[in-house]
DNA sequence: GCGGATATTATCAAAAAATGGAATGAAAAG
DNA sequence: CTTTTCATTCCATTTTTTGATAATATCCGC
């Protein structure tokens, strides 16, 4: 077997293990990060030591495996978030608040809460107000729901296994079986609602963003009053939110 | 003004550059890195080239400001993607704060120290604050005596052998072989109780966190003043720990 | 407990990289 | 055209890093 080194100075090595945890979607042992990162065994150890002696990266409790630390999760949101990755996705959500009249917003998930990456808000008065960066429940908004139904099977039931459906309003999901038919159908459907399910008089409609593995990475939502604009208002312009979605997937590709 | 310079190993300082530029909200000069960074111009600048080299950064089309490049875009959205570990951790101990209603940790053992891995902490304005990753002995905390008592034999007594008992309260266990029979009664009844122990008018109750093979990998506990919650009324909630630390266990299987 | 994997620590001399003060260059500002 | 500011290059020195090898330790299933 060719055991192809990679040859790079320090900083860039020390990156590449960080890329091999972040890639993977469980935690490693350090001969799996070994092998995939093409470099010798004393090596790796050392630097992994480093890694997680600065809160990039955390053992797990089983002693033997590493993930991502608490210090990459919060740089892994700023990097999201920061202008220059913006900029492309601010004009498709512009053109899309442009033709559907409402809010708009670009949200992921983060751990256990929905946070917005960016929004674009309708040039009515009438809005709600909130910045990018900031969270949200699951368990009742639309992008919420979405991203929930979309995650592979083992991630989504860890998450919904524990997650409190606290009521928000009449008309939240709060019972769990009901909660899990409703992800289910989502998932056949293809986009979420959400009937006023967090504030009264508020509805919405998200949509996926899948990147080019097919994984859903992101959703695509708009939000209004219902008295402006009702759900099945919103319904009619599916259409528009999953072009822009397509645009979106394409952005995080360049 | 005291140029304090960051001494630390390239692969962190690399990375203390990504996070400079990621905050920033605008794509930052040279100058404005070195400055933030605390490190020597001609340092930064060969370091930047070197992350814009291997496509991390990019120079802005003004040719002298430096933004995120497409690699870190991959590498963010990676990362939020990978945060269902930590989140479905960090529920359980939510729905256990829920419950109980005082401050809950999550710890694991680090050399002769416990760990704060994660913790939830009551509503109660008045309560301990401790951060995640933060450490406390081994010999005066619930979850420290507990770890220590799990461990398979040969481990416990090299830890032991030399593990100081300084004292840190009137009720803190320094003598050697009343901590011994601590550890045996510990192992015996599968859980364990800091009773002013570490600070005085701080109670708490930790129980195993046990992986596939039966091994100790890790601890869950309550802790409150004993005001509000002395032990006997913690030690009520037993049962809920045990079944809180079963799906903690649960977490690493898959 | 036993044996085969895996992980950690140690060694160490060669090789590579980082270092940072100073000098130089380039570009904007006045 | 001069000044000022910032970016870039130079380079001799110092510091890390490197990684083959190997000894230990630890873990796993049996």
């Amino acid at each position: 077997m060719a055991r192809k080194l990679d040859r790079s100075p320090p900083a860039l090595r020390a990156f590449s293990l960080l890329e091999v945890v972040a890639r993977a979607d469980k935690p490693l042992t350090l001969g799996q990060i070994t092998e995939a990162a093409r470099l010798p065994k004393p090596t790796v150890h050392r630097m992994i030591a480093l890694l997680v002696s600065s809160g990039l990266l955390v053992r797990e409790p089983d002693g033997r495996r590493y993930a991502l630390g608490p210090r990459l999760s919060a740089f892994g949101l700023e990097v999201l978030l920061n202008s220059s990755f913006r900029a492309a996705r601010h004009l498709i959500l512009q053109a899309l608040v442009e033709q559907i009249g409402e809010t708009c917003n670009f949200t992921m998930l983060d751990g256990a809460q929905v946070v917005y990456l960016d929004r674009v808000e309708t040039p009515s008065p009438l809005r709600m107000n909130l910045q990018p960066g900031s969270r949200v429940p699951l368990h009742c908004t639309a992008s919420g729901k979405l991203l929930l139904a979309m995650l592979p099977k083992a991630k989504r039931e860890r998450l919904t296994a524990n997650l409190p459906l606290p009521r928000h309003t009449a008309k939240t999901i709060v019972d769990g079986s009901r909660f899990e038919r409703e992800l289910q159908q989502i998932r056949a459907q293809r986009y979420a609602t959400d009937d006023e399910e967090y504030f009264a008089g508020l509805v919405c409609v998200a949509v996926p963003v899948r990147e080019a593995a097919g994984r859903t990475c992101a959703a695509l939502a708009v939000h209004a009053p219902m008295s402006r604009m009702p759900l099945a208002r919103q319904l009619e312009y599916l259409p528009a939110l999953k072009r822009a979605a397509e645009q979106m997937a394409r952005s995080f590709i360049d």
